[in-house]
DNA sequence: CGTTACGTTGACGTCAACGTAAAGCTTTTC
DNA sequence: GAAAAGCTTTACGTTGACGTCAACGTAACG
């Protein structure tokens, strides 16, 4: 009776999915990949309050666009890091080689928005090359 | 024997795959796709300099990030255009929505740079909120 | 006790733009 | 004249992150 389970003890997986706005293939679907492993109440899953970081962690990454198999390691560098030293260190690593493929993937997009608006200003949008024929 | 049909007459896959730098099977599906109708020698296929403006058109849509059927429905318009007016505004029109969600994904790009940086300034990168537990 | 809500596993389907054999022509080259 | 190029069609495979059944169990409501 501690007051170490605060508020709340366990909760099921839709509960989870309105937090999360996800569905529950989704989640289920994280935990086939490894990314998850909520405890069960013989078929149920429960879900603790680890499990609700870690989807955070999980919907943070995602919106980096981390690839989900780069979340678990991610996850687990954290899970068996020594003090979280030298882990945390190597996902620094891994979140600033992300950072730089965004930030090539920017300088591409602003490329071509450059010259489709060139494009589209001067009326050469999809105007064929002058052929005599 | 007219000087119409100046230098190139017809081209075979291979030459077209070395001139835009696609496989034969890109050509094949854009054909496939019905984005090029490419005239036969039998079984073989002959390519006009009408085919490769058209590929050219198709290469061009590609890196502005056009699906394949959008850029059928483009290559449509000009060749059922009257006289390229009316159309050519509606090719414009269709390129303007294109730029519109190019930018609103740089916009989102741009967000999600930001935020990575200061996660990653800041050591909070994939750093679960302080657990008591 | 029937309905509804919510949960489970398993497994195939989706989307886009090709990649990758496989198996067989024909033409060019040595 | 044989092997290498180059062409053909047919058709299944790839990639990621789920969607969408199917078929069933369980639990609470009224």
């Amino acid at each position: 009776m501690a007051a170490s389970d605060i508020e709340r003890p366990h909760a099921s997986i839709g509960d989870l999915c309105r937090e999360f706005d996800v569905t529950p293939r989704t989640l289920r679907f994280y935990e086939d990949k490894g990314l998850i492993a909520p405890r069960r109440d013989g078929q149920r899953r429960l879900y603790t309050s680890r499990d609700r970081a870690r989807i955070r962690l999980i919907l943070q990454g995602r919106r980096f666009g981390f690839a989900l198999d780069e979340m678990r390691e991610l996850l687990d560098l954290y899970d068996i890091g020594d003090q979280g030293r030298t882990q945390a260190r190597r996902v620094i690593e891994h979140a600033e080689r992300r950072l730089a493929e965004m930030e090539a993937q920017r300088s591409e997009l602003d490329t071509a928005i450059r010259e489709l608006r060139t494009l589209i200003a001067e009326r050469r949008i999809f105007a064929e090359p002058q052929a005599t024929n």
